[in-house]
DNA sequence: GTCAATATTCTCATTTTTTGAGAATTGGTT
DNA sequence: AACCAATTCTCAAAAAATGAGAATATTGAC
């Protein structure tokens, strides 16, 4: 391991319980030189990815919290959903989550949520958090849009298949159909998912708008009414992304337009 | 330029209106061929931190959102202060903004903030977004307190230094004699700043917490109300913090105790 | 304050990568 | 089919990273 992949090396021995970390320690997990590690531990501090906290024990840095306002401010996706959000946990009128998701390798990542007033519960599915492709609602409504070829290389080796693969994919094509998805308890017990795809292929954008409420406050008439209200919503934001990149204006035009 | 700096290189060309670059304008901007851009910027791609978006454009990518949310539930200043915020902005009894923030590079970051509810206005220091050190209560009370070698770097050259430098060092003197710092109009008309620092020598955390409210709304029983509200809040999270570093469970020593 | 134990940086010869220029390839469009 | 731009590939030269250990700085204990 060498060059760039020895700092992304480093960055993920960080995860919610290993979030402290010593030279020694890395350099014994990575199987790398403590003197290479402090290198690179150096590099990574001066650009803010990490940071040294108290006794030789580094942390995840403060760069993460810039970069990431900027991809608040910046990212089609989440600018476009987040007014979104804001409208559907409004109208539900019901404690709820909503949610707005996408691929992340062969993940699903929630990329903006926004909580009702009053929701005393919060769904696994969170800002920033990966989660199963195969599970939840808001998960299945993405991967019934993902292109062939890559749900195949997403599915993972062809023997893997067959099993339970068969069913996924016929599910899948009935999501497809549909246009949405509904689930109870299939990630947190006794929270029902209700999610709508958010898809321009022009922007090569697979996502979800979801939302999760409590299963048992659900009668029939009200799972119909959010369903309609995460379909209507999400196809707004597929409309609001589309005239988003309409007219893109790129760095590279503008640079050429000024000489 | 070489290594991990032209990574860097890469990553700080975008900015909130700068957040779409194509490979040749990269390449363009930095000075650097094109066909070594294309390795760095697959790299990145490959890490998470860069997305190709479309037509050859790339983004920041979702990796920074996942480090975040990592930073977010591991970070002891954000987890010892996200409750004292939600208390502070709910015992304000006025539409506010509560924030914590600290230094990063030469400016101060507010690493955490909450709104209460019906707040309209929103100040300039939200989460991620650096901020000049000199100016604003919730900086000046952090250079209050940072120790007087690393603030004459902070503050440049000697030369520079003089003219409102006397003025600066004799207001910070004071704040720190006070124990807060309480502004109007400093860095956003009409909205006031009371902020009160949040100082763990042990750790290394220099840090504030402040509350921003609409001016006009305040008489001086309000001022005196939130001000004991801040300078209360900001004490009980550096107690906080200092208990939550006592037991340092460090990855390290754990893995000694395993062997 | 001194001392001992770590943590961190430094040195330098060696090895491995990266680099850059241009050619080759891919992918989408007219 | 031909074109155009984007992207990857090739390869020799050049630069940079590597690792072992020495040197130095920090820290905590006393």
């Amino acid at each position: 391991m060498a060059g760039f992949a020895r700092f992304l090396a480093v960055l993920r021995l960080f995860d919610d319980t290993a979030n402290a970390w010593t030279v020694p320690a890395m350099s014994d997990a990575l199987g790398v030189p403590a003197s290479t590690v402090y290198r690179t531990v150096r590099d990574l501090v001066a650009g803010g990815f990490l940071e040294a906290a108290h006794e030789s024990v580094y942390r995840l840095g403060p760069a993460f919290i810039e970069y990431d306002r900027l991809l608040r401010l910046t990212d089609p996706l989440v600018s476009a959903g987040r007014g979104a959000l804001h409208d559907v946990v409004a109208q539900a009128r019901t404690p709820c989550v909503a949610l707005l998701s996408r691929l992340y390798n062969d993940q699903v990542m929630c990329v903006a949520d926004e909580a009702a007033r009053d929701t005393a519960f919060r769904p696994s599915y969170e800002r920033g958090r990966p989660m199963p492709l195969t599970q939840g609602a808001t998960s299945k409504v993405i991967l019934a849009h993902v292109p062939t070829r890559q749900l195949n290389r997403l599915l993972g080796a062809p023997k893997e298949r067959d099993n339970r693969d068969g069913a996924l994919r016929r599910e899948l094509a009935d999501i497809r159909k549909r246009g949405f998805c509904a689930t109870a308890s299939e990630i947190d017990a006794g929270l029902a998912g209700i999610a709508a795809p958010v898809i321009v292929r022009e922007a090569g954008v697979i996502a979800s708008l979801s939302l999760v409420a409590d299963d048992t406050q659900l009668d029939e008439a009200q799972r119909r009414r959010l369903i309609l209200l995460v379909v209507s919503a999400a196809s707004l934001v597929a409309e609001a992304l589309r005239h988003a990149l309409q007219p893109p204006i790129l760095n590279d035009t503008r640079q050429r337009l000024m000489k």
